[in-house]
DNA sequence: GTGAAAGCGCTAACAG
DNA sequence: CTGTTAGCGCTTTCAC
């Protein structure tokens, strides 16, 4: 049997042992002011006794519990884990927790996430959003300092509503610019009718391929996908056999990315040969694979390190911040045979 | 400018709308007894006013915060990614929040971790641990309870530590077996000098390996790499430029098998006419490379989701919990050249 | 079956 | 500059 826990040590304990008040303990240990003579006082008391603050006291007393909250789709997603990296990196520096939750891109669990966080009186929020204004509005009246990350939310049907979460700072990769990139990459290449895989939530890149792609458009290429592996999977498979004059794809994110690498390889369509691949997010795998694929390259570390910076910082009215991609061109392009 | 926060409903109002004091209001939340008309009553109120029981009150009075803590060396390495996958999963059953802190299989930055936790006064504990049994024992002895996943402890050298450490519930895959069918695998492809890559902290991978290979063995083929992307290229790449004779390999880990491959790509060593490579942790991309890589499967997401069952469920004192892997034989080994 | 009251550890307001 | 005190929201004796 394990020995039974000891008690804490308390503020009071240090209190006595330096023979002041509670209240000169609290105000030396959180850099307020007192004389040389007592703040050393305590300061000795407090490391001989090895005093540890209880977050406990403290968060009920400044009703808030300290930390931050991370939501993502999906934490097994390389993007997400570096994103969350970021986060926990830049945390560290501020000595605050962690706490991750997994949305599976479905707005229902995000609420359900949120709620819980509003039970824990957690107030500092960085999220991958699924869920829509209607979904985020509540939780920002009810006082929370979100920032998202990668993607922001629709806009909201309600007019009164958009202006709340255009409110919301974002960290976002430069989406427009990547998909133009990998849009006019492929097309130099003599690419007319290119795929688009995308997920439900990747709507500025959706959009964003529309545009690019202009006069080329050809709306039954674009193709969406849910959160899943099998969902992207059947995406791919069902664009190639659907439509098998495509000469190049381009996929929303990595997920999408090595589907269409297996489905392409399942129905015997060859690489760059047959079909040029380029993927959103460069992940290690990616020189890896054979063909060694073609990316637009995303800062996700970045992106989480800068909205954990964010929504420490929630006083300075932040802006949301765009960080630049990059085309890493390897070997899944090809010109148009 | 956003508009301020309103006061959160405390128990006190669902009691004064009630009717009943508080006590009641907590005992009828909390499934105690309480006559039937009361309990309606109670939890009407509680339903009108949208009552949230306030998770710092009620952490404070149990001297407890509730949610687990999850340690892990990287997040961003998808075995690591999978078993957090898998906690919080379970833990989600639970509505028990969970803080994932990285540790760098750092011993130091591992305990200032758990230092943290304390400070939290979280008390339960998944960690994937790095340090030995002297810095976990005071972290037992502060009274957390405490699960290993996918490793444990080295045996302290201090005698009366070990029993402390061997109380540990740990839920591994099994190692042994894992290695054992992997080296008669190769050997029975004809290989006969094998070399091994893996971590400092992966001991019992290594110990396997060394019993394994039996009269085979050859201690400089035997190669560790410290937590790094880098230095597990160092290492692959190393071993295979002082050992061009090695006809296989096998790897400690996915990071190590990914140094593999890009070490033996760069020295011109093709797999698997060259060298034969086993990697373990079935990772996503393993099938996309090229050749697709033949690797020992490790159950991830289910030694996550049984050490959280085992860190909630810490009354029954639970033994050790061995999950098996499995050899997935594809295309990166051939027979000896 | 129910309510009153104590108190978890801390910080902030106030008085000295 | 420093000590006293109130009280954050909750659970848990302890009377009734």
């Amino acid at each position: 049997m394990s020995s039974p826990a000891q008690r804490r040590t308390t503020i009071k304990d240090v209190a006595e042992l330096a023979g002041v008040g509670v209240a000169t303990v609290s105000r030396v240990l959180s850099g307020g002011s007192a004389s040389a003579e007592t703040r050393e006082r305590v300061l000795d008391a407090a490391t001989k006794l090895d005093y540890r603050p209880s977050a406990l006291g403290r968060n009920l007393r400044q009703q808030r519990s300290g930390g931050i909250a991370l939501l993502v789709p999906d934490i097994t997603d390389n993007f997400y884990a570096r994103l969350a990296d970021g986060v926990l990196s830049c945390a560290r520096s501020y000595r605050e927790p962690v706490t991750i939750g997994v949305t599976g891109d479905d707005p229902e669990q995000e609420a359900d996430l949120v709620g819980a966080l509003l039970e824990q009186s957690m107030d500092r929020v960085i999220a991958v959003p699924s869920g829509d204004g209607e979904m985020w509005a509540p939780a920002l009246r009810a006082g929370l300092s979100v920032v998202f990350a990668d993607r922001r939310v629709w806009r909201d049907p309600v007019p009164g509503q958009q202006r709340v979460l255009d409110e919301v700072p974002a960290v976002l990769a430069d989406d427009r610019a990547g998909v133009r990139t990998a849009v006019e990459y492929l097309t130099g290449l003599g690419h007319r009718k290119i795929g688009f895989l995308a997920r439900h939530g990747q709507t500025q890149r959706t959009r964003a391929f529309r545009t690019a792609m202009g006069e080329l458009l050809d709306e039954e290429l674009v193709v969406p996908a849910r959160a899943s592996r099998d969902s992207a999977y059947a995406a791919a498979s069902g664009l190639f056999q659907r439509r098998p004059d495509i000469t190049a794809v381009l996929t929303g994110d990595n997920m999408l990315g090595e589907a269409a690498v297996l489905a392409a390889r399942e129905l015997d369509v060859r690489i760059p040969r047959d079909l040029s691949l380029v993927m959103f997010d460069d992940v290690p795998w990616a020189e890896l694979c054979a063909p060694p694929l073609t990316v637009v390259a995303q800062p996700a570390q970045d992106i989480g390190y800068r909205a954990a910076e964010l929504v420490m910082r929630q006083g300075r009215r932040p802006k949301t911040v765009m960080l630049p991609t990059q085309l890493i061109v390897r070997g899944s392009c090809g010109p148009r045979r």
